[in-house]
RNA sequence: GCUCGAGUGGCGGAACUGGUAGACGCGCUGGAUUCAAAAUCCAGUUCUUUCGGGAGUGUGGGUUCGAUUCCCACCUCGAGUACCA
């Protein structure tokens, strides 16, 4: 009988669906085991092999976790919200719901082919109201919080305003709007109702500000950070541009030192931590305060209007971050990012054409193009000078775009003599440089070494060293209550609003300009209908098409928006959340997924606990994965969480690179020539479909002519007979033609073969090129356990039961132990190569004992696992094999009594010698010297010494 | 530029805490079987060689009886990041 893989895998795939194999149950006396992949967004082109990769690793490990006797949570979900869908929308009219559950089907179509072992029972989809109902409320339960700096965790808003009314904001240590103003309790009492939501707006964990974002005028809808790369949209590629908005933000900073200390304690590959850390982006310096002095120009100007009279010093102040207070005696100007509010203020008359000029010209400039020319230095004196803090000297204060707007508080004080780009600054503009440091020369180049600093020319800091010198100009700035010690973050706050159609609708109406909450027992708001996906012609969001968008507060539902009077009937919130919000929390639902009543219950989340294995890829590193992190955090401290971190350990798998095909044309003809031959000519490269060409390189002529008509009539000229295509690695893509599908794999070899072999490839976690000729082997491999097991499979075993031999004792048990090692330590290529030699060791052994081959087949069933289900049947089982306990390795029979031991000399291997394993170090020595291939080795030298490690190796030297 | 990661046959890759480099598989070569093909099986396959050997894990150095493995310098490739004060 043969291996009838089509068969086999239909049978069992039926099988686990019909006995619900892999439901995860919320109520065990097992331990618990988390599995998780990072869940797919349904694109309409389906998976490609390399998909499934990071799938296949994480199917293996549940399994293993089930035959290890754990009680195993592996579920799967959409991402289902996003762009593609809503651009197909714009284009074809079809709504993105459609298109959405089409990709879905075809994607579970191609994921149940692979007879993975999920969960589906628990399958959630984010675009579903169900679940984005929780969304919306994690949102709500954000608004309603603030950031508690004393407790150093989220609270309760409610807290707050009882805080506000017993003594005011002036205690409060919280993190905050930067323009939040002291108020007391009799202040607060007296503010208007909308007042004081204004102020706690500045205060909530999810807050409206008038924001710079990045808005894509191509997408027309503001970006994340993270979504920006180069100064161009990640998806599409689109010119991205600065723009004041007012948008939902998510308060993220408040956070930042905690996503930072976390990090440690999660097992995490350490260039996603590192991304991480990058980003956070966490400094250590100080602020100062450097007061603007009124100069004759302004004053003059100033008295010319009969507007003033009394002396203006010091009216405004130009705050700085910097990491190196210890050199402000250096400091020889200011500079202002050409976006600072203050630039406006403090420009003199005679150079404010010069500074207008350069603000306009900087803020049509792109980011990308700001980015791309960090050579060309510019910048316009703006005619102010502020006051140096000590010396009370006037510097002068310049703006240049080199300073970014958001960036500290987007003003420096330049010190050239420490710092490169302000060296470079000064020298362009012919500003001093006064040197503060002890016997370095700056004549060429700023001196930014901190461990060999001593400060000099800087009054009372001379002489110090970097540390002591800014603990001491720290104490001095507070003192004189111009500064003091802080820490600085590159994180921003994530702004959360999205002019999409295609995402969750924030639960908020507005009663007077003010955002209110609907209350948790009206969500889901479902998503409205529209006519059209484009903005309006207003400019409004999509949802501003929807002509039944409106709340009316006394039935607590949706309306028409002719109803809408400000009075009982308000607008709704016309944007949409980002892609992130319902990946933010998804780990956690799905250990309660179908819960009405809560986003999970306390049992399910008591259980479960955390992610212990999560699997994905790591462009996630700053987007989704620092997001989550935040919203478990909070979480976590409004008790919904038990767990700081959402996921213990982190996996990052490897992208599966395309080996592209490549035909070369005579340029300038219809004529293809052969790879080998092609030196010969001048050459164009052409990409032509990968699944054309056979496991040699060759392709078929008669496949490729009726592949695209322009091979239709050309001529080939061939090596050998053949024609051989060229091979390039590049990323798997349809422009290539170098995609493999996993349909057409399976079809052919079956989702064992290709399990196996995309684990056979190589580490998990490293790139590496698809090759579809090398899974021949694995293929082969299959045939051969299936050949293994013939007397089981055809039922020919003559009843006896066939006692396993010493030999078929050691292969199965050193089996055991590598392969128990590999999936312990994610090395499943090691494995697959494990298996190979075990199977063609037992089929040389002949052997045919049950008691080999029952547990063998529970080590190959989390790689393999519809050959194993089917081979565990054969042996005589009626229970599926998926939870039959991990075969135990015992090492007695690894126990040898000799050993090979190889002979060295000067370190390298000469040959080998066949020694017992309980002879001594000096029987050793004595039985090498004395044989015959030693000698010759030596050529009569006596040996200056002779190592020996007993059961290791001989090693002569001399 | 900075921060990580990686360089081993024609290819993917293996090698435990320093101890027989190239496991396993692909491809290739030769053979068996077959009318033929597929499939299957057997042998060989790092380079070099005067067939005794000799050299060899990106390059150069170091530590060691012994280095793919540890240390230093450099080169190349990949990923992330980019005027962060």
């Amino acid at each position: 009988m043969n291996y009838n893989f089509r068969e086999i895998e239909a049978k069992w795939q039926k099988y686990w669906a019909k006995n619900q194999t892999f439901k995860a149950h919320n109520d065990s006396d097992k331990p618990k085991y988390y599995v998780l992949d990072m869940f797919p967004y349904p694109s309409g082109a389906g998976l490609h092999v390399g998909h499934p990769l990071g799938y296949i690793a994480s199917d293996i490990y549940a399994r293993y976790k089930r035959h290890k006797g754990f009680n195993v949570l592996h579920p799967m979900g959409y991402d289902s919200f996003g762009l593609p869908a809503e651009q197909y929308a714009i284009q074809t009219g079809q709504h993105p719901a459609i298109t959405t559950e089409t990709n879905i089907k075809r994607y579970r179509e191609q994921l149940d082919e692979l007879g993975f072992s999920f969960d589906w029972s628990r399958e959630v989809r984010t675009s579903n109201p169900q679940y984005y109902k929780w969304t919306q409320w994690v949102f709500i339960q954000l608004f309603d919080s603030w950031y508690n700096k004393k407790t150093d965790k989220a609270e309760d808003i409610s807290e707050l305003i009882s805080i506000f009314q017993k003594e005011g904001n002036e205690k409060v240590e919280a993190v905050c709007d930067d323009d939040t103003s002291i108020f007391s309790a009799e202040d607060w009492a007296n503010f208007s109702d909308k007042t004081r939501q204004e102020i706690l707006l500045k205060y909530r964990l999810t807050y409206l500000a008038d924001a710079e974002v990045n808005w894509c005028p191509a997408l027309g809808t503001v970006l994340a950070n993270d979504e920006v790369v180069n100064g161009v949209s990640e998806r599409g590629g689109h010119p991205v541009i600065r723009k004041k908005m007012t948008q939902w933000m998510m308060r993220i900073t408040a956070y930042a030192q905690r996503l930072l200390d976390g990090l440690d304690t999660i097992d995490w590959p350490q260039p996603l931590k590192d991304s991480q850390t990058n980003w956070i982006g966490r400094s250590e310096g100080a602020s100062a305060t450097f007061n603007v002095i009124d100069n004759l120009d302004t004053e003059r100007s100033r008295s010319d209007q009969d507007v003033i009279s009394a002396p203006l010093n010091h009216q405004f102040q130009i705050e700085v971050f910097t990491t190196r207070p210890d050199t402000i005696f250096g400091t020889s100007f200011m500079t202002l990012a050409p976006e600072h509010e203050l630039v406006a203020k403090i420009t003199t008359p005679d150079q404010k054409e010069a500074v207008d000029a350069y603000v306009e010209a900087t803020a049509k400039r792109s980011e990308r193009d700001r980015m791309a020319d960090v050579k060309t230095i510019s910048g316009v004196f703006t005619g102010g000078y502020a006051e140096h803090p000590f010396t009370k000297e006037p510097i002068p204060i310049w703006i240049g775009d080199y300073v970014l707007a958001s960036y500290g508080t987007g003003a420096v004080m330049a010190v050239p003599c420490g710092d490169q780009r302000d060296y470079d600054f000064a020298k362009h503009f012919n500003i001093p440089i006064p040197n503060i440091f002890e016997g370095v020369d700056i004549s060429e180049e700023a001196f930014a070494d901190k461990a060999n600093t001593i400060i000099a020319n800087s009054d009372f800091l001379d002489g110090l060293p970097y540390k002591e010198a800014t603990k001491k100009i720290i104490e001095e700035l507070e003192k004189i209550g111009q500064g003091e010690g802080k820490i600085n973050y590159r994180l921003r706050d994530a702004v959360f609003s999205r002019q999409r159609y295609w995402g969750e609708p924030f639960p908020v109406y507005y009663v007077d300009g003010m955002p209110q909450m609907i209350s948790d027992e009206h969500l889901p708001l479902e998503l409205p209908e529209v006519k059209k996906y484009l903005p309006t012609e207003t400019g409004e969001p999509p949802l501003g098409n929807a002509t039944k968008w409106t709340w009316n507060t006394d039935t607590n539902s949706v309306v028409e928006n002719e109803q809408i009077d400000n009075t009982t009937v308000f607008s709704l919130e016309l944007n949409t959340m980002p892609g992130w919000a319902g990946s933010s929390q998804y780990f956690n639902r799905y250990m309660d997924p179908q819960n009405s009543k809560a986003i999970y219950s306390q049992e399910a989340i008591d259980y479960w606990q955390d992610v212990d294995l999560y699997i994905g890829g790591s462009e996630h590193a700053t987007g989704h994965l620092l997001y989550s992190r935040f919203w478990q955090k909070f979480l976590f401290d409004k008790g919904i969480a038990p767990k700081e971190e959402f996921a213990k350990k982190l996996i990052n798998q490897g992208m599966i690179t395309g080996t592209s095909a490549i035909v070369y044309r005579i340029s300038g003809t219809n004529k293809y020539v052969s790879c080998g031959l092609k030196k010969d000519y001048e050459v164009e490269e052409l990409r032509v479909d990968v699944n054309l060409v056979n496991t040699s390189d060759e392709i078929n002529i008669e496949d490729l002519k009726k592949w695209q008509p322009d091979f239709k009539e050309a001529e080939f000229i061939l090596e050998d007979g053949k024609y051989v295509v060229g091979r390039e690695v590049e990323k798997m893509s349809k422009r290539w033609f170098n995609v493999v599908n996993p349909d057409a794999i399976c079809e052919e070899y079956g989702a064992d073969s290709l399990r196996l072999y995309e684990m056979f490839l190589g580490p998990l976690e490293q790139s590496k090129p698809w090759n579809t000729a090398g899974i021949s082997g694995v293929h082969s491999f299959l045939k051969k356990i299936w050949k293994l097991y013939s007397p089981f499979v055809d039922g020919s075993l003559s009843g006896v039961e066939a006692e396993p031999t010493a030999e078929n004792l050691k292969t199965l048990h050193k089996t055991i132990k590598k392969v128990e090692e590999d999936i312990e330590n994610f090395s499943f290529n090691t494995s697959v190569s494990t298996f190979m030699i075990c199977v063609n060791e037992l089929t040389a052994q002949k052997c045919t004992s049950k008691a080999i081959l029952e547990p063998l087949a529970i080590l190959v069933s989390p790689y393999a696992p519809h050959i194993a289900e089917e081979l565990w049947e054969k042996l005589g089982h009626s229970e599926s094999i998926s939870e039959a306990p991990f075969p135990k390795f015992e090492g007695k029979y690894l126990v040898e009594s000799s050993k090979e031991y190889p002979i060295s000399f000067n370190g390298k291997m000469r040959f080998t010698m066949e020694l017992p394993l309980d002879m001594g170090k000096d029987d050793i020595e004595a039985a090498v010297m004395a044989h015959e291939k030693t000698q010759a080795q030596l050529q009569g030298r006596t040996p200056k010494k002779v190592i020996v490690v007993p059961g290791r190796i001989v090693n002569i030297v001399g």
